[in-house]
DNA sequence: TTTGACCCCGGACCTTGCTCCAGGGTGTAG
DNA sequence: CTACACCCTGGAGCAAGGTCCGGGGTCAAA
C-alpha cells in the first residue's frame, strides 16, 4: 500500500503539519511506521482517523472526548459511543437555548430603540446600565442568573 | 456616596478579587477612584457594570465583545448603538444556525444508531470515520468554543 | 554532487479567562 | 502598639488547541 508523508497526510486532511504532530503528542494519531531516518509514514487508516478527528471536532467534541471516542470504537462498544453522542447533543441543545435567550433579549432591545434622539430613550444603553442599582443589600442573586435579562 | 473596596465589590457581584483586577487590566472595569494608598474604591455604577459583564458572559459573549458593547454605551450615539446591536443580533443568529446544523447532524446519527452490535453498524462511527456523507460540517467557521467541559 | 523540498525534534509562544503566589503596605479595632 | 484582615503589584501557571521557530538531517531529481 502506498503511504503518505506527514505533509501529504496533512494536506489531504486539510490541516497543518504541526497539527498532525500535535495530535500525535496528544495520543490521538500515531504514524503507521517510521523510516530509519525517523520520517513518519501514514496509511489510509491514519488518514481516515485524522478525518474522524476533524469531523468530531466540528461536531463539538473536544480532543479529550475524541480520544475517548476512539478508544471506545476500538472496544467495539457501540452503546457507549451512542451515549457519548447523546450527551453531546444535550450539550449542544443547551448552548442553543442560551443563544436563543440572547437573541430574544437583543431583539426586544432593538425593537424598543427609536434609533435616534436622546440616549436616555435608548433601552440598549439603559440595559448596558451605567446608572442603576443603589448600593444596599443585594437581592441575593445566585452567582450567575444568566436568564431573563 | 458610599463606596466599596475591591473585596466587597467582588463579593456582591459573586466573583473573585483577582477576577475584578483581571477585568481592569482587560479594560472592562476601572475603579471610580483610588485612595492615597492605591486602594481601589468602587461605586454602584461599577457594581452594575460588573454585573452586566457577568450576565453578558453567561449569555455567551466574550470579554472582547463585552468591551465593545460597553464602549458603545459611552458613545452616546443612539443610531450607532442600535446598528451595533443589530450586528450582534445577526452574529448570534449565525451562531445559532451553526449549532442547529450540529444538532441536526448529531440527532440523525443518534437516531440511526442501533446502540448495539458491530461498530460497522454504528452510523456515528461510520459517518465520522470515513468517506461518508457530509455530516453537519459548519462551513468555514472555526471549531466550536467547546462548551461545558 | 548539488539543489531544494521535505522532514526531524524540542521548546517557545499565542489566545482566553481566569487563579494563585510572593512579598510587602494599609486600615482599624482593641 | 499589636493584631489581623484587607489590599497592593508583578508575574507565573493552567487548560485547550494549536502555531511558529531554529538548527540540522533526508529524499529525489537533475
Amino acid at each position: 500500500m502506498e503511504t503518505l508523508g506527514i505533509g501529504a497526510l496533512a494536506k489531504r486532511a486539510g490541516v497543518g503539519i504541526d497539527t498532525v504532530r500535535y495530535y500525535e503528542r496528544a495520543g490521538l494519531l500515531a504514524p503507521k511506521t517510521r523510516l530509519q531516518s525517523g520520517y513518519r509514514r501514514y496509511s489510509g487508516a491514519e488518514l481516515a482517523r485524522l478525518r474522524f478527528i476533524r469531523r468530531a471536532q466540528a461536531l463539538g467534541f473536544s480532543l479529550k472526548e475524541i480520544r475517548e471516542l476512539l478508544a471506545l470504537s476500538k472496544g467495539r462498544d457501540v452503546a457507549r459511543v451512542k451515549r457519548a453522542a447523546q450527551a453531546k447533543l444535550a450539550d449542544v441543545e443547551q448552548r442553543i437555548a442560551a443563544l436563543e435567550r440572547v437573541r430574544a433579549g437583543l431583539a426586544s432591545l432593538i425593537a424598543a430603540c427609536p434609533g435616534h434622539g436622546e440616549p436616555s430613550d435608548c433601552p440598549i444603553l439603559r440595559a448596558l446600565g451605567g446608572d442603576a442599582e443603589p448600593i444596599a443589600e443585594p437581592p441575593q442573586r445566585p452567582p450567575l442568573p444568566a436568564g431573563s435579562g
